[in-house]
DNA sequence: CGTGGACCTTAAAGTTGCTTTAAAGTCAAC
DNA sequence: GTTGACTTTAAAGCAACTTTAAGGTCCACG
């Protein structure tokens, strides 16, 4: 039986975030003791885990609650899961896409000014203002 | 003078978005009609145009604020732009690095299941229910 | 017994950059 | 004079939390 502090502390993450997660429905109501403060158990730790882990693999909370109900029913054919993985793969191929051609157009603009002249020289700020400027 | 539509039209993006910047201060203040109707200049338009163009380079409304002042004082150096512009690049660096690092992992996961299971036998699932998986 | 400090609770607001909705006024044409 | 296309505003909604404020609880020390 943990404390909320002890459970952020297992989990490694803030008190405030698993009241979230429990508001949010990713979580189910915590037990409570007679003074109303929440109490953890291990199994309670675990599931906050995977949360926790769905989560750094960018999965959104509406699709934690889906892997959380997948994972409750074992008997379940897995292949819920990995269309809902093969979706994430490529929302983060499609982020990096994106992200690369930013990257390419902002390095454009940095070879457009060397720091040296006032603003109205300023080749990045001409672009910017520029209609025609990519 | 365009009435916000015609603006809206002319920029290619919504009504709702140019009022937006008005209220979050990156667009002054729009003349208004005796009706109270907003009606724009080309030069609206123009600076409309650039806030656009910013934000599709990523820079946030605050950053934005912060060229267009820039833009405003002709004789100030530059060097403020080009910080404001390396700092974009190194942000979509991280990013990009920091979701290389997550296709890294979900497609290592995806090699974990093919599908052709109950879900107690996912490879997936077992991952992120594993205290030890990555 | 009391008091100080560390813990816990909740509801609500703040964050970012918009979009959407609702309720209402305006304008032009028929 | 009324239809329909325009405009206005304030406020709420989205995602995933974090922060704040105001308030109970618990325990140990004196």
């Amino acid at each position: 039986m943990f404390t909320i502090a002890e459970a952020a502390r297992r989990a490694a993450c803030p008190q405030s975030t698993i009241r979230y997660y429990e508001r949010a429905g990713v979580l189910p109501p915590a037990r409570r003791g007679d003074n109303g403060y929440r109490y953890f158990e291990a199994d309670d730790i675990e599931r906050l885990a995977f949360v926790n882990r769905a989560r750094e693999l960018g999965f959104s909370i509406a699709s934690v609650r889906d892997l959380l109900r997948l994972a409750d029913h074992p008997q379940q054919p897995c292949e819920a899961v990995d269309t809902l993985l093969d979706e994430q793969v490529r929302s983060v191929r499609q982020r990096i896409a994106k992200l690369q051609a930013l990257e390419t157009r902002l390095a454009h603009l940095q070879r457009a000014c060397d720091g040296e002249h006032p603003v109205h020289e300023c080749g990045i700020l001409a672009a910017l203002s520029d209609t025609d400027a990519a």
